[in-house]
This record gives C-alpha cells, structure tokens and sequence, in this order.
DNA sequence: TGACGAATTTGACTTAGGTCAAGGCGAGAC
DNA sequence: GTCTCGCCTTGACCTAAGTCAAATTCGTCA
C-alpha cells in the first residue's frame, strides 16, 4: 500500500520541512485504517514504525491486572502514535486501539530515524510534540493525584466543549464506560458523580448529550480539584 | 560564572558530539549551586534555559491547591531538567527544588535551541531523553491508577535497592515524608503500610534504613498491584 | 546530658470511590 | 409493535486511604 494524500504532510510533525521532502514521506507511507475498537498494538509488541493517525482518533491506555484500564491520551488527525517506541527502540509501552473509524500513515522505523539524522527540522517537530506530551503527561499525573472524580469530569467536559467550539449541547464521543476509563474511574462512580453534578445545576445528562449550562461554575470545581456541597433542599 | 567540568559533557546529553562542540559548552554553561529544599523554579516561572544535574539530584513536583505534592520524579547526575519549558517556550509546567545539596549546568535557551538545530546528534540525544521520561510518566499514572500503596512502596524499595546495587542494607535518600511524596500517600499511611510489609515478614524498617529480607515476596506484591492478606498468627 | 523541635507513629474517625448485584431503558431486529 | 442485547443507573456494602490529634522517638545543638 501506499500514496496517503496530503493529511499526512500538513501535519505538524511535517511542518516547514521542504515539498521535496514532504512529497518523499508521502511516497514512503504505507495506509491502515482500523474498525472502531481495533486494536493497533499492545504493550510488550515490538515497534516497527511509527503511526501518524490521519483521520478518526487513537486511544492509547494501560491495563491493569485485572483489567481495568486507564486511557493516557486519545490522540487526533495529525498526531503521531508509537513515537517513544520508535525512539527507544523497543516495545510498546503501552495498548492501543481506534477510539473510532480511524485511517493511519505507517512510516517505517529505521527511514524515520535516518530522516531525524538528516533534518534538524522534523527533529525539532518532534521535540516540540514530545514535550507537549509530556507536559499533557504529568497533568494527568496531577489530576489522579490532586482531583477527585468531579473535578476531574469537569475538567473533561470543559475541554471537549471548548475543543467543539462551545457548542449548546455537546456530544459525547463514546460510551460512558470509555469516558469512565478515561477519567480513571468505574462506570458506576461516573454515573453517580454526573447525577451529583445534575444536581448541583452545573450538567443536563440526556443520553450522550450533555448541556453546560453553568461553565463557569464547573470551572471552579476544576479549580478546587473537588465539587464542594450537594446542594438540593 | 563558566567553566564547569566534563560532568556536563559526559551527560548522556552531549553524547558523542564532537570533542569541539564538548568543548564550546563546557565554556558556555554557567554553574548553579542549590541547598537541599532549595527552589530551583515554580510552576510558571518563565523558563529562560536548561538545567543539567551535575551532582546531587532535582526534585521535580505538582502542588495542589491545599499544598499537598505530588513527585514526577527526582533526576540525578546527567540528566537534563526543564526541556519541556525550554522546547515549548513558556514557563515551566511543574516545581522544582533539591533533593540534596545540588550542583547544576545552566545553558541559555536561546543558544541551546540554536545547537539543536544544527546538531542532529544533540537532537537525537534529546528525542531519546525526552522518549525515556514519557515512558516513566506513563508508569507513573499506571502505578496511580492501579496499584495501592503497598504497590507502590514495594516497587520504589526494588528499585531503589536495585540501582544501589542490590546492598543488603538500603538506606532512604531522604525522610519518609519525603518518601511519601514520591508515593503520592500521607507520612502516616506509609508509616502504616511499611508496618503491614514489616508485619508480613517482608521488610525490616530501623529510622532509615531498611533490609529487604524477601525481594520476590516484594516482586509479587508489585505484579499483583496489591498485598494481599496480612498474615500473622 | 538535657532539652527542643522535627520526624514518626498510633489511634479514632471519615469519606471517596470501588464492587457486586439487580433492575431499567433505548435502539435496532424482526 | 415488542423482543432483546447492551448500556446505564441504582442500591447496598466494603475498604483503602486521608484527616485530625495525641503521643513517642530521634537527632542534634548547647
């Protein structure tokens, strides 16, 4: 397989980098698309390449033991997937799978590092999504760490509102149950924590579409780190 | 100030770049001493460099809003802090200070940048640096997500017992309190847990240091994610 | 040695959130 | 329509771990 259109190279990781090179790299990346759920790799497999997904989205998690797991970042078009595994050289240090219907260029390993050698410029893009991604990281860290599962929704639920351009309703994009593996809880604490929020008049729950009427006052329990009082007389 | 010695150069960083570039940093780099506890930045501090650890070791920690703190990680001798700051250009995303009485590299931002982009080798040290700490923050937020304390504490002994050479005796770089932070838990719920790992037959606490009389019992709490029961007649 | 302050331990209590086990509900199949 | 398979919600319960407060121990400086 090859030939990927351009959503390849209007990437960030391509950025400023020169056509010729940008017209190689579309050359040299081989397609995959996955069905919803696919798995794309697993923790322990050996890296060969790297992913950049073009359309559709990957969520990359851990699993426990037991089998619960804790999603570390659901990465978009133009994003890059399997990079530390590529750097490092040898597993995957992580699970993967399509969070949707979801295309990916495929570039292999040993290509990408001598083209990391020879262009300062994609180097440099690569750090700079390297270092957004640890940033993205240890915010995480701090939201397992400080908040609790409230502020930690809210938190969320912000995020993609404002992502989706503030919309007056906003969709989910997946079942509950994933967006409770997201926030690194069980499905039952998510659906308890949204009826608190209900509530409190800071959510209106009508399936998988959800209304803010009160952004602010979710804003304040990201803030806090926790949701202070049930208030309801 | 300037001149630091070939600590800097001998960091994993500066591997093999050519003994002239070695050089040129060593004369560029400027020195910085730091006390134990002493801060070396705050979260949003305008970062304006990078630091390398040249002696000692950096504490790099979130803080809530009540003040309680969660440690990233703690870098030692070589290695780099303060990338992420430096390559996304803003202030830095965590705290720092020394865990013990520290020496460091200061090299300005802007000079370093510049070597990045005409050093893929300096580049490629970055990338693998970088690819390393993303592998350690995602062990963070699996041990976070799923491991309980007594998880956690085994799995910091082992390797700390492991990286000082598997001593028959291991001795805690700093306070327990401080051992807390690491764990992200309370000093009195270490305190207790390092009772249940004593009462197990697994661990010999005397002030700060410690026996690991059972390494594998230790391994297997880690595998499990948790101490299964507390045995005692 | 003695005393002070910090670190640590212990006890009693509270609580967020996980688990197990029923239901309830909704969208497509028929 | 109505059956039915997944999701989702709800209730009852349990437990890890945080909090507050009161000892107790330890290190060290005079």
């Amino acid at each position: 397989m090859s030939a990927t259109s351009s959503e390849l190279t209007d990437s960030y990781l391509f950025r400023d980098l020169p056509a010729a090179d940008k017209a190689e790299w579309s050359r040299l990346a081989s397609r995959r698309t996955l069905a919803v759920g696919e798995r794309l790799f697993s923790q322990g497999d050996k890296a060969t390449g790297l992913f950049v997904v073009l359309s559709g989205g990957v969520r990359v998690f851990k699993l426990s033991p037991d089998g619960r797991r804790q999603v570390l970042h659901t990465f978009g078009p133009g994003e890059p997937v399997g990079e530390v595994a590529m750097l490092s050289g040898g597993a995957y240090p992580a699970n993967a799978e399509a969070a949707a219907s979801t295309t990916l260029a495929y570039l292999e390993r040993a290509r990408f590092l001598q083209a990391l050698g020879e262009s300062p410029q994609l180097a440099m893009n690569l750090l700079a999504t390297l270092a957004g991604r640890l940033k993205l990281f240890a915010e995480v860290i701090e939201d397992l760490s400080f908040k609790e599962v409230s502020a930690r929704l809210a938190g969320h639920l912000l995020a993609a509102w404002e992502a989706q351009g503030q919309p007056s309703r906003l969709t989910l994009p997946g079942t509950k149950g994933e967006l409770a593996d997201q926030l690194g809880t069980a499905p039952e604490t998510l659906s308890r924590t949204m009826g608190k929020l209900e509530r409190a008049g800071l959510l209106q729950v009508k399936g998988r579409s959800l209304g803010l009427p009160d952004p602010e006052g979710l804003r304040s329990i990201v803030e806090a780190g926790r949701l202070e009082r049930d208030k309801e007389p």
